[in-house]
DNA sequence: ATGAAAGCGCTAACAC
DNA sequence: GTGTTAGCGCTTTCAT
């Protein structure tokens, strides 16, 4: 492959002058200018982004940390950062975890030796190991906040109580009593704050007999379909199920169909992400929203700003959930 | 960031024996090797890439272009190729094309420029424009062929045909005669092949009074709808509805269902791709099956073959298609 | 068993 | 307006 050298010898310059023009970086004379694009031309010139990396100590590349691109919560997330990562002239790496925490490690030992300008952690499988390792690498980084970790690093939070809250009282006003909720992996953070949330606000109602069960799930298909099952079997079955995500909800759903109950007649269901799917499947889920796109798009933002300016104050940035209501609930037949 | 010259300084060594004790490039005393490794750990030393890529020209990188991360073919299809890479100690760059042959260049420049040691092109906007930066740039590199376009390249390529051919001999058999096809958008080679598959395989029953049409859709859930829609408003509506992807199937059952037709009863569907949602949903999907992951680890396969000897024969393999089965597919009543 | 130094391709300060 | 050159962090040949 062609370099400067290559290029200063046929177009009979030296190979500052190759870079000035490549980079624009002092007057060059039309003539010399065009005697140098030539020869580029002629080469099939391509910039070593690595050996300009070492020279000025940025590489505009980013690196963005996913749990599993299999999981339909990201590729919106991806996609969000990617846009503003483009707009920028910033190129993104992306890497999956696989929820676990070393290869999470591993990963972001890569992205550090690779001197990427700044890291974005949005991977679940997030423990103090790994946030120790970023910070003290000095990298610049912001990351999605699955927990309240309370660290004073620039992140993004959401606000799953809200949505949550709006759902129960949803439920409650329409009659129902007996409410499953079918979680995430117990041992993720994700999961395990969505549980507390809808416990949480069960409380508010304590006065109206609730009866709730948590039953676990993966917030996968499968294991919404599994789930779903296990509360066929219950000696009550409850007239509402909510759903750490929209998978689960969606999985949950194709059994009870399948198993002769009627959505929502006989089962109310609420998922969580507003996934495409959600609103196009028959019937369709009412659900939690979360703007995965935008929340990618302020990540990478948030990134850009405190690579731009170091000393910039934190970053913190909390998305609101909503409850969209659609056919997957109505009201307890068996109160009416 | 610590280099070598700051972990010699401290054990004491040259900077040459700091990189034999990283490297294992030769002999080093125990107690020489510690003080090195003591200093690395004292420093939270972390290698440059780059700087190391320059030095030996290989970067255990190789980028992955796709046409959209969004489009649920490829997360299985990444997921495939990271694995061998990690195998083989190779990272990924992961990069979308969004569909759009202008983008699908700029991304291959920039991994040009960021010297990796090859592509896996998997996007399917390629066209010569792109083949030929590539070859130009003397990378290694193995491709999807989604047309049968018989370069001299490492590729795979599918064979819809069987798969097609095999639901349609399935249709006819049960009767049905009037078939419609929603494709993918019309511009995009893989769905032209699609089509064109379609309409070949049709050939064979010319004697059955066989008839068809093409509805365009977008590989996606809207269009899938979308296609419905109108597929609802012709004068004759089709028995059965083959499609280009699964999402479009899908899509397209769902507002057959909010019709009130029955499926498979009413009308019969087709999907290709065979994602896991396909044979959850209610009914579950009759597809044709492509097996992604497969796919991703033999193009990883083939690309690592191909870094390491480069005089290595073409590789090439054709991934059969197989029906899959399911229950939105069953006999024409019209004829019962 | 270890060290000195050239060189990978590029940038930028300095010189003319 | 253009050229020379040191240096970015690493590998590796050649010495010792």
């Amino acid at each position: 492959m062609a370099n400067y050298k290559d290029i200063a010898k046929i177009a009979n310059v030296s190979i500052a002058t190759v870079s000035h023009v490549i980079n624009n970086t002092r007057f060059v004379t039309p003539e010399t200018r065009k005697m140098v694009l030539d020869a580029m031309e002629k080469l099939k010139y391509r910039p070593n982004l690595y050996a300009r990396g070492l020279a000025i100590g940025r590489t505009n590349t980013v690196g963005l940390v996913i749990s599993d691109i299999r999981n339909p919560f990201y590729p919106e997330l991806v996609q969000g950062t990617e846009e503003i990562a483009q707009k920028n002239n910033y190129n993104v790496f992306l890497c999956n975890t696989d929820y676990d925490i070393k290869k999470g490690l591993n990963t972001i030992g890569a992205l550090i030796s690779r001197k990427i300008d700044g890291i974005i952690l949005a991977s679940s499988q997030v423990d103090d190991s790994i946030v120790r390792e970023v910070l003290d690498s000095n990298v610049n980084f912001v990351m999605v906040d699955w927990g309240s970790r309370n660290i004073r690093v620039d992140s993004i939070a959401f606000d799953y109580m809200v949505g949550i809250e709006e759902s129960l009282d949803y439920l409650i006003t329409l009659g129902h009593r007996l409410i499953y909720f079918i979680s995430g992996p117990k041992e993720r953070k994700t999961s395990q704050i969505r549980i507390n949330n809808f416990i949480e606000s069960l409380k508010k109602y304590n006065n109206k007999n609730l009866k709730y069960k948590i039953i676990e799930g993966d917030h996968k298909l499968e294991g919404g379909c599994k789930a779903a099952k296990k509360i066929l079997k219950e000696k009550d079955i409850p007239t509402a199920v909510m759903c750490s995500n929209d998978l689960t909800a969606i999985g949950a759903m194709q059994v009870f169909i399948e198993n002769g109950l009627r959505i929502p007649k006989d089962i109310s269901i609420i998922g969580l992400d507003n996934i495409k799917l959600s609103e196009i499947l028959k019937p369709n889920l009412t659900t939690i929203e979360l703007d995965r796109y935008k929340i990618g798009k302020t990540l990478m933002e948030f990134l850009l700003n405190r690579i731009n300016n170091n000393d910039l104050p934190v970053q913190k940035v909390i998305f609101k959930t909503k409850l969209i209501k659609r056919e997957s609930v109505s009201s307890n037949k068996n109160i009416n």
